[in-house]
DNA sequence: TTGCATTGCTATGTGCAATAGCATTGAATA
DNA sequence: TATTCAATGCTATTGCACATAGCAATGCAA
């Protein structure tokens, strides 16, 4: 009863981002958020009048799957969104979403420190690290691509 | 235009899995077949006789899930299914897909050497232990839990 | 000004994971 | 041994994340 996949790096990051990602969204629930909404309202909070097209290139979001994210969160209070352009809207949070990614901040904050609990102390400083690399050294994948 | 999420080890987990696993379902597909066959077919292979409860519980997936991927690759000709119980089923591979392995596996054997090669050399031996921390320090994820 | 890229959007399909429930079967216990 | 309980494989359904194709309106650049 052995596991020939528990050595492979790729499937590690997949059993691992699931899991991670279960849990986080598990206690991103105690607020009434997921981890999606609360990515959004960080991003827009740290980049106030930001496009939605924009938005969904940092996250990694096509355009298209943009449009549901944005109007839940419009919709719940959260998101303010305003025309700069005559396509594009320029986006900003609520009082009440500042208040809101305020609160999952706090809980990702203290579930990331869970996290990396997790791991010993030694190898604590290379985990951000190794993530950045094994997410950025994806070509084509990269963060700074400029057309799809 | 700061990302106020590339620090979040969570988030780049979450990034990092997904940008891995497109390309390796992106090579995977130059022989047809997927991750999750290749998985299964791997872990099969490594384990003859298995039961299916037994495939998902090692794979993360739930018996309900099983059904379709362990159909699917019977309908392919790579599994072979005989009851070794009244509801029990001993999982093997079949000659088609013991070769289907081990193609499988070198693709993403060649994958796994282009992934990790992205990473500084340095800390390379970090990658899987780190892996390895972040996915089975999940308390209630654990890798070895009886009851569900 | 005319061609082209961008933006936000609709519609749609696919794959993965989760839940609830079911009949059959095996195992443990009284 | 008979009864209870858990496990197995399955159906049916749901929700979510992600992808593609296409569209009208708009801005930009040659």
């Amino acid at each position: 009863m052995k596991d020939p996949l528990a050595l492979l790096p790729g499937y590690l990051l997949r059993r691992a981002s699931t899991a991670v990602l279960a849990e986080l969204n598990q206690r991103l629930a105690g607020i009434e958020i997921n981890h999606a909404d609360a990515s959004l309202l960080i991003l827009i909070g740290h980049n106030p009048g930001l496009t939605q097209s924009d938005a969904g290139r940092m996250l990694g979001i096509q355009r298209a799957n943009m449009v549901p994210l944005i109007a839940r969160n419009e919709a719940r209070g959260w998101l303010i969104r305003q025309q700069v352009d005559g396509r594009s809207q320029g986006l900003s949070l609520s009082p009440e979403g500042e208040a809101m990614r305020h609160s999952a901040r706090a809980v990702i904050d203290r579930f990331e420190e869970h996290l990396i609990e997790g791991v010993p102390q030694d190898l604590r400083p290379h985990v951000v690290p190794i993530l950045g690399y094994l997410w950025g050294a994806r070509p084509g994948q990269s963060r700074r691509r400029s057309r799809p």
